[in-house]
DNA sequence: AGCAACTTGTAAGAAAGTTGTAAGCCACCT
DNA sequence: AGGTGGCTTACAACTTTCTTACAAGTTGCT
């Protein structure tokens, strides 16, 4: 199920947008300001944001920039009223992946959610949110926790990534280069030792012996994986 | 060879995206105008694009519409000037995979172009990421893996690479020349016995008797073979 | 067959490359 | 200000790959 976030404080133009996009099957987070849309992204972890530029509190340039220090992935649609089109383009220095300027026709907003999803579908993907195990560690991201019989760890986004991209691809190697564009969003830079180390602090975490891990194991020459 | 067109007119920035993107074993077509890009797509068929935007004659967007017409997969890279950004939307409209804007870095660009070829090698195309199997050995590349029986054996990415290439050319003879280019990347240097070596400790895994290989077979004087 | 010349196999050690991780740094968040 | 998380740096530990050296095998010639 694809989660839309819709950030927009004309309630009109929001419930028209809840409408349409919810007939078109997606679920629909409606927030109505800036800082409530910061939250709801938090809370929902949604697949999609459409972001009003203009709005009380936090206005849409805030708020994309706040999402995208926790999620440099997720596509991003920018709405705008039309004399706003010249801060568009501080929108894409942002990350946004699409604008549209208003008025809009309900097909065409549908339209291009549609082939930014379809764009961005090879990355990241069908996100889904269930529970899921690996060798005796209980993973639930929507409670961004696992649990290894009663004790409970705490995980970052971040992580429930790693682990749902090994789990879901048990078996296989996953290289650096796939896991880093997958979970960092960008391809990685060699000389760059983030994801080791990142694989390191999280093996201190969720694996009962860190020099004889079991979830993520290392392939040397190729990357990592999980069986 | 991965095919990599450029379409740039600034001659500097074409040759510092030659050099570098060569060095990176691409080989690569340099078109220094819209309608040279069209042409050299239509002649070459490159597996990659990269178009600036502002270019003389043809610009980046028709060139895009042109090679789309001819081609609706192979990726596009836009390189915009920075002004130019709210074209870069038109641009990602047209079908482009991704963009990128000037002033850009050697690896910031590298790392993209591997990214999308990553990322578009895997939907439909020429994969080459299939099992197969070599006598009674059970090949799988993404698991890095053989399996014989129910024996499982571990494989660096290089073996994968020379057990491939004497499978998809069973029966012939593979010369020493071509095995050290094609998995090695380089021209082999005849007073090297890395080949010979890695071949040796291959077959002490692979072979259940190295000392009668049934998998890597000598042929004296000339290479190797399968079957 | 016997021998010289050449090619290939392989053990062992050297070199190169990859990964793990502690410590410090920096930006951001209270 | 102080805390936090993530990143970079720096170095240690580890693994693979290459070189060396010699053994063994093959070919062609007499």
């Amino acid at each position: 199920m694809t989660k839309i976030l819709i950030a927009e404080d004309d309630d009109h133009t929001r419930d028209a947008l809840r409408e349409v996009l919810t007939m078109e099957g997606y679920t629909v987070i409606p927030a109505s300001d800036g800082l409530q849309a910061v939250d709801f992204f938090r809370a929902e972890n949604p697949d999609f944001v459409c972001l009003d530029v203009m709005m009380p509190g936090l206005n849409g340039y805030e708020v994309c920039k706040q999402i995208r220090r926790q999620d440099e992935k997720v596509p991003i649609l920018f709405l705008t009223a039309k004399a706003e089109e010249i801060d568009t383009v501080l929108g894409l220095e942002l990350g946004a992946d699409d604008y549209m300027t208003k008025p809009f026709g309900v097909k065409e907003i549908i339209a291009r959610i549609r082939a930014i999803l379809r764009r961005t579908a090879s990355r990241g993907g069908g996100r889904t949110d269930d529970d899921f195990t690996m060798d005796d560690l209980r993973i639930v991201p929507t409670e961004l926790r696992a649990y290894r019989d009663k004790i409970e760890l705490a995980l970052s986004p971040r992580d429930v990534k790693v682990l749902r991209l090994l789990y879901e691809r048990r078996g296989k190697v996953i290289d650096r280069n796939t896991l880093a564009d997958e979970v960092w969003g960008v391809d990685y830079f060699p000389e760059s030792r983030a994801l080791d180390q990142h694989i390191s602090q999280l093996r201190k975490r969720i694996e009962k012996d860190p020099a004889q891990p079991r979830i993520i194991r290392t392939v040397h020459g190729a990357g990592y994986r999980f069986e």
